[in-house]
Parts: C-alpha cells; sequence; structure tokens
RNA sequence: GGGGAAGUAGCUCAAUUGGUUAGAGUACCACCCUGUCACGGUGGAUGUUGCGGGUUCGAUCCCCGUCUUCCUCGCCA
C-alpha cells in the first residue's frame, strides 16, 4: 500500500528514476542556503537525497525556520545533477528532488548535541538523549548490526536443529552467583521474586523434559557494578544447552556459530575452527590470565632455575623460599630510551609488583641493571630460555606464583599496547578449558568451588572419591577473543549422587544441597540425561564486530555506569500506594536521608 | 566500598606565576549570497567557571568539603 508520507526513502532514487514526480520523508540532515537556492540533505534510516528548494516558493516563505532535525515530507520532481555537481559519496548523488511541496510533520526544538556532524558530546547527555543519539550514523549502524547479528544467530541455531524457547523472567532468587534483581510480590506479603542471572535452571531442565537442543536469545539481569565492557543490569547471552553431548560437540556448534557471524559481518581475518584449546593452568602460567589476547605474541616463560643460588640474591631467595621467576621477551626494544624501561617497571609495580629486572641483548653486548650479579653461562642459558634474538630484551619477575601470574597478566598487554603487537585487524579465538573444580580459599583455607559447582567434575565419582580436591578438574570452559571473555561454559553435572559428593567436598551437607537446588536435584533423579552448554554474550560480541571499546555503544538504550536511564529515569522512588500494596517500607541509608533533606531545604527556600 | 581522571557558553575546548572586560570553534538569532554537499560572508545574543566554604587586596587557577560523570580494583556461578 502506498504511503501518504512518501512514495520513495532517502536511498532509493537513482539516474533511471529523473522526471519521476516523488515524495520523500525524513529528517533535515543538513541545510546549505545560498540566497538564490537552498539545499537540503533529506536523511531517513535508509540513506540521503539531496532535496533542491527555490525560495519563491510559497511553503518556504510561510516557514521560519529549517531547523536541523525537523521531521519533514517533500514532493518534487526527480532531476539528474549535471556532471560537476554530482556527490560521489552519496549513493543518490546522480539526482536530486526539486522541491514543489512541503509539508512539516515534526517541527524540531534547538539540539542539545549535533547529529549530522562529529560532536562530541559528554556520555550524561547522549543517554539522556538517546534517540538523539541513535539517529547518528554510528550509533545507528551498530543498532542495526546488533539486529543483524542476532537474527543469524537465530537462523544458524535453527538450521543446525535446536530449537528456541522462552523461559521466566520472574523467578526465584539462585543463592549462589552475582547479586539479584527482586520484585517484591503483591500476593506473598514479604516475598520476592529474582530476575533471572541467565535461565540457567530452566535450561536444564529443559534437557532432563527431553527437548535435546535449546537456545535462546536470553536476557540476564546481575546487580553488579559497571565496566566498559559490561553493562550493569542486563545484558543479552545466546544461551545454548544440549542433550548426550561432549564438550568437543559443543565447541563444534559454537565455533560453527562464531564462524558465520563473524566471515558475515566483518571483513577481518579470524581465526578458522577448531579454535586453540589452551587449559586454564597453562593460560595463567603463560598469560597469567584466563582471557588472554592471542594476538599479543608476548608470554611468561619459567627461568626460575637459571636464578636458583644464583648471585642475585633477591632473586636466588625467591626461588629458595618456593616462589618463580618467570621472563616476558619483550622484541626489538633495545633501541628504546631508558625510560620506556623505567615506566614499565613502574607499571608493574602499580600492578603489584615488589620490582621488575630487565636485560637488553643488542649486537652482542648485554645490557641491564642486575647483569653484574649474574655468570655470562646464566645470561646466555636465560637467552636460549627465553628465545631471545638480537635487539630483544627480557623482562623478569620474581615472587610467589601467584603474584607472578596476576603482574605478568597486566604486564603482557600493556607491553603488546605500547610496542604496537597487537594487529587490530584480526580476531583471535581460543577456548580455556580444564578450570580447577576447587580452589583453597587464601583467607580460610578451606576448599571451595573455584568457579560454577553444577559443572561435571573430570573423572566423575571417582576422581571425587580418590583424588586430592585441588587436583580435579571440571569440564568447565570459557570461550575468549582478542582478551575478551565471550562466555562460560560447561557439561553439566546431572548425576546426584556426584553432586551431593562434590558439594561435600566443598563443605556441604546433602541437607542444605537438598534445601538450596532441591528443584533440580529431584529432577536430576527422575532421569537426566547427560548434558552441558554455553552462552557467548550478544553485546560483546557485536562490540567485537562494531569495533566499539564501549559495550553501551552497541545497545540501543544503555544504563550509564550508576545503573540508571537518564532518559526513563530509572530507577524512579514508588508511591506510597504502591508501596503499600506491596507491603514495602523504605529505610534509606543515613548519606541519602541527609542528601533528601538536603534537597528538601532547597527546594523551599525556591 | 577503595583508587584515578574530568567538570568553564546548548556542545567541544582555551584562559601565562593567582591579576582587573573569561575567549575561540560550533550550534542559536538577523542580514547577504543561484550549485552547495562540514557551503561561504557580515553582525548579534549567550556564563552562578558543578555546588559550598576557606586563604588572598584579588580565585576559573591554591586549600578543604561535597556533588556529578567516565575509567579501574573489589564484585561479576
Amino acid at each position: 500500500m502506498m504511503s501518504i508520507y512518501r512514495t520513495n526513502t532517502c536511498a532509493e532514487l537513482r539516474k533511471a528514476d529523473v522526471g519521476k514526480t516523488v515524495r520523500l520523508a525524513g529528517w533535515i540532515h543538513s541545510v546549505r542556503d545560498h540566497g538564490g537556492v537552498i539545499f537540503i540533505d533529506l536523511r531517513d534510516h535508509y540513506g540521503m537525497t539531496q532535496i533542491v528548494v527555490d525560495p519563491e516558493r510559497e511553503f518556504y516563505r510561510d516557514l521560519d525556520h529549517w531547523r536541523v532535525e525537523s521531521v519533514v515530507s517533500f514532493s518534487g520532481k526527480v532531476v539528474a545533477r549535471s556532471e560537476n555537481t554530482v556527490n560521489p559519496r552519496l549513493a543518490t548523488g546522480e539526482i536530486e528532488v526539486v522541491a514543489e511541496g512541503m509539508e512539516m510533520l515534526g517541527e524540531a526544538d534547538v539540539i542539545p548535541f549535533q547529529v549530522a556532524k562529529d560532536d562530541s558530546a559528554p556520555e550524561a547527555l547522549r543517554l539522556k538523549y538517546r534517540f538523539l543519539d541513535l539517529r547518528r550514523d554510528r550509533l545507528h549502524r551498530n543498532i542495526i548490526l546488533r539486529s543483524q547479528v542476532i537474527s543469524e544467530m537465530r537462523r544458524y541455531m535453527t538450521e543446525i536443529g535446536f530449537n528456541e524457547f522462552q523461559t521466566p523472567i520472574l523467578t526465584a532468587s539462585s543463592p549462589e552467583g552475582a547479586r539479584d534483581y527482586l520484585v517484591p510480590s503483591r500476593l506473598h506479603p514479604g516475598k520476592f521474586y529474582a530476575l533471572p542471572q541467565a535461565p540457567q535452571q530452566f535450561k536444564q531442565l529443559l534437557m532432563v523434559a527431553g527437548f535435546d537442543k535449546y537456545f535462546q536469545i536470553a536476557p540476564c539481569f546481575r546487580d553488579e557494578d559497571a565496566r566498559a565492557d559490561r553493562s550493569p543490569g542486563e545484558f543479552y547471552q545466546l544461551d545454548v544447552e544440549m542433550s548426550f553431548v561432549e564438550q568437543d560437540e559443543i565447541f563444534a556448534v559454537i565455533e560453527g556459530m562464531f564462524e558465520r557471524i563473524f566471515s558475515k559481518f566483518s571483513t577481518k581475518e579470524f581465526t578458522h575452527a577448531p579454535f586453540p584449546r589452551i587449559p586454564y593452568r597453562e593460560a595463567m602460567r603463560r598469560f597469567g590470565s584466563d582471557k588472554p589476547d592471542l594476538r599479543n605474541p608476548i608470554e611468561m616463560v619459567d627461568v626460575s632455575e637459571h636464578f636458583a643460588g644464583c648471585g642475585f640474591s633477591a632473586f636466588a631467595n625467591v626461588v629458595a623460599n618456593g616462589g618463580v621467576v618467570r621472563a616476558m621477551r619483550a622484541p626489538k626494544v633495545a633501541g628504546k630510551p631508558r625510560k620506556f624501561f623505567d615506566d614499565m617497571i613502574k607499571f608493574a609495580q602499580a600492578a603489584g609488583a615488589k620490582g621488575m629486572a630487565y636485560i637488553i641483548w643488542n649486537g652482542g653486548e648485554v645490557k641491564s641493571p642486575i647483569v653484574k650479579f649474574l655468570t655470562p653461562e646464566i645470561v646466555d642459558a636465560l637467552k636460549v630460555t627465553g628465545k631471545v634474538e638480537d635487539g630483544d630484551a627480557l623482562f623478569f619477575l620474581a615472587d610467589k606464583e601467584s603474584e607472578v601470574m596476576k603482574v605478568g597478566g597486566a604486564v603482557i598487554p600493556e607491553l603488546g599496547n605500547q610496542l604496537g603487537l597487537i594487529d587490530p585487524n584480526v580476531f583471535k579465538f581460543c577456548w580455556i578449558v580444564d578450570f580447577p573444580m576447587f580452589e583453597r580459599d587464601e583467607e580460610t583455607g578451606q576448599i571451595i568451588f573455584s568457579h560454577n559447582p553444577f559443572s561435571m567434575p573430570q573423572g566423575g565419582m571417582d576422581a571425587l572419591m580418590n583424588k586430592n580436591p585441588l587436583d580435579i578438574l571440571a569440564y568447565q570452559y570459557d570461550i575468549v577473543c582478542n582478551g575478551i571473555e565471550l562466555s562460560s561454559g560447561a557439561i553439566r553435572n546431572h548425576l546426584p549422587e556426584v553432586m551431593y559428593k562434590a558439594f561435600e567436598i566443598a563443605g556441604y551437607a546433602p541437607e542444605v544441597v537438598d534445601e538450596k537446588f532441591g528443584g533440580m536435584i529431584n529432577a536430576f533423579k527422575l532421569g537426566a540425561p547427560p548434558h552441558g552448554g554455553i552462552a557467548p554474550g550478544v553485546d560483546r560480541t557485536v562490540m567485537l564486530l562494531a569495533d566499539e571499546p564501549n559495550i553501551r555503544e552497541v545497545i540501543a538504550f544503555p544504563f550509564n555506569q550508576q545503573a540508571q536511564d537518564l532518559m526513563m529515569n530509572a530507577p524512579a522512588e514508588a508511591t506510597i500506594k504502591q508501596l503499600r500494596e506491596l507491603h514495602l517500607q523504605v529505610v534509606l541509608p543515613k548519606k541519602e536521608r541527609d542528601k533528601m533533606e538536603k534537597a528538601q531545604e532547597q527546594s523551599k527556600q525556591e
């Protein structure tokens, strides 16, 4: 059906349309008033078309303003532009529309920041006027990309036999994990629903129900603080669960999904399946991180044996006391000024290191503050172990292993960035596998679950009965791209006996397990298939594809860092009536009370 | 909850060592201009320098407090 507002979009008209009478509607992107002739760029979702207006036209004389971002519709004739006025940067640049009539559909006031030009407005303002910000090219494209990525995920999952399900948004609080968002119940005074942190239990129950292959573009809610790559409040994940599978079968599904998405929506190179699998402990040892950026060639190698009993007592003592010395090779830095090395040491110290040593190999000479304490044999051995080439340097960290890993995890990306070793034009994926099932709490000394208590321990019951708990690995994995964790997943523990035993090791009696996870355990007692899954983050995936450093740039209506919606003014106070219906009473912390009293005083004075 | 950075016109920024009338670009308003596409030109209006206090003859600048925003640590099965 023909629209009364337009015959064509602003991206459609070409030379072949010359002579047609058309009607276009959109936003006034820019106005160039030359006195005798006025050019208007009319913009809609699809593109832009130049409108030519004769100022003698009645509709022009009657109008006070051509204020940008007003919504108007123009009728007129499509005309070919003369050769020297064609705009090759515009898809419609070979034609223009000579306006014969115009209708103002939605006049705009003065806008708080520019839409047409790159006006770097502060984020709070952009969030308050998000609808304006979303008109801007970059953000508009990001949100479209997000929509297309989600469509493609659905298409892929459906094609390979998965069914999409919906799970409850109002559900029960889960006792472990992140902080929940709670929703008070009106019918049940004093009781609360919780918004799901993830549909974890539901998707497992769908497997127990025999549905075999589940997916959902699932909203998840966590009341935790924000980061650049973590939006507070809510986010979306491609939630996946499969029955009768082993880890590798899940990997194949997800690798296929990422291959599909990244080949379709990015021109950059990316890792093809199978993605490298790196055991957790190896990743920590080599990169000091369980989300390594594999674009960065720098990693740690153990050189403890070379420093054991050496003349550099600071390092020799660390080794003698059970610590480690690890080296990181910085390629082609021999020409760098002293300041580079001093700054790296300062950086390491800020990350918690007591210090950082280095040795530079340059044209057969060795430069280093510590070399005078070392024999030539040790220096040569370090060169071999560190795979040093002439012009390279080694940086050394010595401490307890956990400290060295922590500092190395900070220094490695910093070195990679500073030395320009990270190629922005590739995506490097990897799986981190074999997470430990248990770890020792450093403060209390107790054995605790190190990640997910519901993962299947490798070796099953036998391992739980006979192995040192700290040596037991779980079928638990992460997928990482360019240093960003896209998802965790696991083969689940579907055997009640194994579950009770795992919880027993972590210090939970069977009654406690029944009380907290009774629903799941009962389901597992009535015939549960082996199953597992994963849930790659949609926001982070789009962030990578759009090359955006901040997750808010790929979310249409994000919270700010304080978990507020500045446009809708959320969260907001509830009315007395609402509170009464929900049987709630608000008790503000003192700080907030003081703030409110102050605000009330001020409004009284006014 | 801790640490860091920032806060000056609607927006982006400047303002010498603390110095007298706080400037520029852009947006806005008026006028001029028939081929621009970030059009150009002339002129105009626009400020509680986040807020409160202190030091000083004098504070955008120094000090204290406070608020806001971003980044970060904790947190994120």
